[in-house]
DNA sequence: TCCAAAATGAGAATAGTTATCGTTGGCTTG
DNA sequence: CAAGCCAACGATAACTATTCTCATTTTGGA
């Protein structure tokens, strides 16, 4: 649970716009939501919050770490809280489900690959786009909400 | 080299625009093309081709096969001629050069985390930010032109 | 050569995001 | 706890990348 004191920590004043919006990252049920996504749901809890401190405050947030942007095929950017461990993406181009995973041989090789070639490496993106499970069995995708699976 | 041959097996015609087009992405000493970048270069050459043009053919070029699109952080697109081989990509931070590279390892964990979620993937983009050996050896990013190395 | 259909180019429109600027409010000081 | 400074806010203008509209031009085939 984020409070003020995670926002002092991280250099930031502890208003009332960036306390609303750290609830909504918190408590939504996709853990992967646009500025768009905050600034409706937001809208939708009767708080005020204008859309242009949300993009604001979403940028500073991931400056001081709180949420990680990622930019998914669209054109479109979505934050999530920041988890302190690293994973990647499978997003379903059917549903638009997101899914997440880890796997320490991928993430080992990328660094081996960087290295290879004299790189310094400081982040990566690996979005793996498909159709999930749900189409697979049933000719449509649920709309079951399953934003988010470690494995 | 790709001829107006290639935009009728596309099911394209072979307009003066298209072939324009195609012999920008060929004849690029960067092998990774903004819309913009295609543009200017048009310009350069002195030929007359819109900027819609230039963005629809691109559209067109992607949906026939004929060149990869690629979102790299930054919000601008940037197109390469299909060189019919699978590849990924580093990109500087600095300098903004685009390094290639193909892991197997890599490519089979992907298809291997996929399967095992039942999720059925149709294409994946794995981008490595960091920056190039330029920077570490001399303090800046050389400018000499070697946008594309396949390890 | 002639024509219908497709493609082009100029510019308007759109989507997502950032910048501007007058007002508000968090927080430190006295 | 009042005062005041300065950061943050919110409305909206501006911007960037891209797509759409539509009148005009080209293409490819008859
Ligand atoms: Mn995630
Ligand atoms: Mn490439
Ligand atoms: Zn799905
Ligand atoms: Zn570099």
């Amino acid at each position: 649970m984020r409070d003020s004191a995670d926002l002092k920590k991280a250099g930031l004043k502890a208003t009332l716009p960036r306390l609303k919006i750290l609830t909504i990252l918190e408590g939504a049920k996709e853990r992967h939501m646009s500025a768009e996504d905050v600034y409706k749901a937001l809208l939708d809890s009767g708080e005020e919050v204008g859309l242009a401190t949300v993009y604001r405050v979403l940028t500073q947030f991931e400056t001081a770490g709180l949420v990680i942007r990622h930019n998914f095929e669209g054109g479109r950017a979505v934050f999530e809280l920041n988890q302190g461990h690293h994973h990647d993406h499978m997003v379903c181009v059917e549903c638009g489900k997101v899914f997440e995973f880890y796997d320490p041989a991928i993430e080992a090789r990328q660094r081996k690959v960087a290295e290879t070639n004299g790189f310094v490496m400081e982040e990566h993106s690996l979005y793996i786009y498909g159709t999930c499970d749900g189409l697979k069995k049933s000719g449509v995708c649920s709309k079951k909400t399953r934003s988010s699976t470690l494995v």
